[in-house]
DNA sequence: GAGATATTCAACCTAGAGGTTGAACAACGA
DNA sequence: TCGTTGTTCAACCTCTAGGTTGAATATCTC
């Protein structure tokens, strides 16, 4: 997986037992085994799954004795977020499309309005 | 990778390379060569990259000649936004936090308001 | 038909994801 | 102190992602 924020983000969220997680945690805090207990799998294998949200951000956990509550934070959603907000809505029509291969045979380049390249995170 | 629509969008998403390609195709339809010009690996690994965005959805392909021109489609980045969307404004802040963690010990379980769970893709 | 250009296929390599099991660590309750 | 509970660490396995190179395929041009 690449080194970058964002990436982590969206790897992380590529997998469906995490958004599980992701999404039993905005009901509220849990502990692994309540997090872990919809599943199947073993403990440990949720454990490493926390471990990657852990690492993109997503959640947060505390430590209340034994326990290891876990938190959804939610800011790095936001810049996903941002990110495909900034595609989601590019024309992709067949007028747009004719329009810009009118365009790049004229030209022999790209010239046509959209969204900047990627802002590096 | 799982097999499900939505992982396979966030997992096409997790590649700074594909993500740049994505960018680059939102400003106009471009081949193969055109998208793998900026970036120092083959045109083989281009390929793959275009690959997975295409079983993601996320670009569709024509012909024309001998190229293969690549053309953005946003579908399921409506469908990833969605989903961010349903959790990216979770209050938690710490009274929120507070009031969860009171609800938690006096009930012994979890009851408090929430986005629902994750809708099949 | 022969060569040039654009793209993909196939085989291979390496690193990492995602799972397992067993042991270790941390904190509680008796 | 001892057993129990919650969680993580470590070693291992298998499969795949992402890259490479070399050959094959498709289409144009001469």
């Amino acid at each position: 997986m690449a080194e970058d924020g964002l990436s982590k983000v969206f790897a992380a969220l590529a997998d469906p037992t995490r958004r599980a997680i992701l999404a039993r945690l905005a009901r509220g805090e849990a502990t692994v085994n309540e997090l872990a207990e919809p599943f199947e799998m073993s403990l440990q294998a949720v454990s490493k799954h926390l471990k990657v949200l852990e690492r993109a951000g997503l959640i947060s956990r505390g430590r209340d004795a034994q326990w290891r509550p876990c938190r959804l934070e939610t800011g790095p959603l936001e810049g996903a977020s941002t990110w495909i907000e900034r595609y989601k809505d590019v024309q992709t029509d067949r007028m747009d499309r004719l329009a810009a291969e009118i365009d790049r045979i004229r030209t022999g380049t790209d010239r046509d309005q959209a969204p900047g390249p990627e802002r590096g995170q």
